[in-house]
DNA sequence: AGCTAAATGTGAGCGCTCATCACATAAGGC
DNA sequence: GCCTTATGTGATGAGCGCTCACATTTAGCT
């Protein structure tokens, strides 16, 4: 609970997205509730429009929170690296930020946050350097619409979706430590793709 | 609407997921609502819970029958085809699927239908035909956990997944025709991991 | 047939939701 | 000090899922 001065409550806003991310975490979107946000806050349900449009402009704020999160898992620069194990080890991290926070990854994917007549800028921004991070690995140099690019990316988003959404029910461990496991060992037959021209370069 | 013969309806479940089928198709799985779903049949709204337990189960009627309308898209058994060619045009149909029915495609896949702690086996029947022809297509001879399997399946849902939630905008096409070509064209770089000849890939 | 039990539909209503309104209070620029 | 702007309040409306006692129809049994 975020205390309160007085009658101002001092910075509604940042309490009212961490509200909101401590409630999606642990319940799922549809557990955000802008009546619980406020009272997390102590203050009246009517107060959270001053700072949000709407529930979903809220949900949006979290998101962006999650893909900052994201970001800062993925961030995987050591030059001791091969491109190709860069390329692995930022699908690794993000498969496991997918099923350690999956309440939270679905929302940032989910259309409870996405409106496509209504994109939000700061949400797409937010996006952004993880796709263009993957570019480079991918050996599309910085190409984002190459397709190695978008083929490392939906592999590693189609593998955290669907273990998500529990369709890999009784194909891959159920704990979460080896399913991650596993599904990193699946990466590594996909990283031939991504082999520089000219070598045909394996991992060993 | 469907038309009623007196004081029973006659075939009031069905007459309830055709209109929330319709519903979700129209303006996705937030707009399914029971109250709306009975007026459509011209019944009380409290009828609807003589049929379903709760509007969740509703949803994943609606969800079934989703599944039904892919497998029917993508039972493709031409023997005309190569291996090869038969999981190319799976995976076109699939994500023509996924983008002539982006509403529909989302709650099947989505955690508004699913549940892991109240798994509905109707639901998982309706989604398991498609699976095992992945398997053999993949070159897994039907092993649907084989790593094959699994990224043929990732692939495909991935990029079907990532343009449904706008993430592909301005890296493939907007118009929906010249998106699936695109995004097709993208699967015929992942082929050669699906190559007969191409070795033994252990699988672990 | 006739009687009964089960299935199905009704209407009222509870508690919750998001969102808006006029109004109250505080903070900041002059 | 005073006025403007930002922020929080309480009441309220409309819609939602869902439950209840009750009405009506169908189906099963003798």
């Amino acid at each position: 609970m975020t205390k309160r001065k007085g009658y101002h409550h001092g910075n509604l806003r940042a309490g009212l997205v961490a509200a909101g991310l401590e409630l999606v975490r642990k319940n799922g979107a549809s557990a955000l509730t802008t009546r619980a946000c406020a009272q997390w806050n102590g203050v009246s349900s009517s107060a959270v429009f001053r700072h949000f449009r709407d529930r979903r402009a809220l949900l949006r704020a979290v998101a962006a929170e999650g893909f900052a999160m994201l970001a800062r898992t993925t961030a995987i620069d050591d030059p001791a690296l091969t491109r190709q194990d860069r390329l692995l080890a930022i699908g690794g991290a993000y498969l496991r930020f997918a099923i350690e926070e999956p309440n939270l990854f679905r929302l940032m994917y989910g259309a409870d946050a996405l409106d496509p007549a209504d994109p939000d800028p700061d949400l797409e921004a937010a996006a952004d350097p993880l796709l263009a991070q993957t570019a480079f690995a991918a050996g599309a140099e910085g190409d984002m619409s190459d397709a190695r690019t978008l083929l490392a990316w939906s592999i590693v988003h189609g593998l955290a979706m669907l273990t998500l959404d529990n369709q890999l029910e009784g194909l891959v461990p159920s704990d979460p430590r080896q399913r991650a496991e596993r599904l990193e060992a699946i990466l590594v037959h996909a990283l031939p793709l991504f082999a520089d021209v000219g070598r045909s370069e394996r991992r060993g």
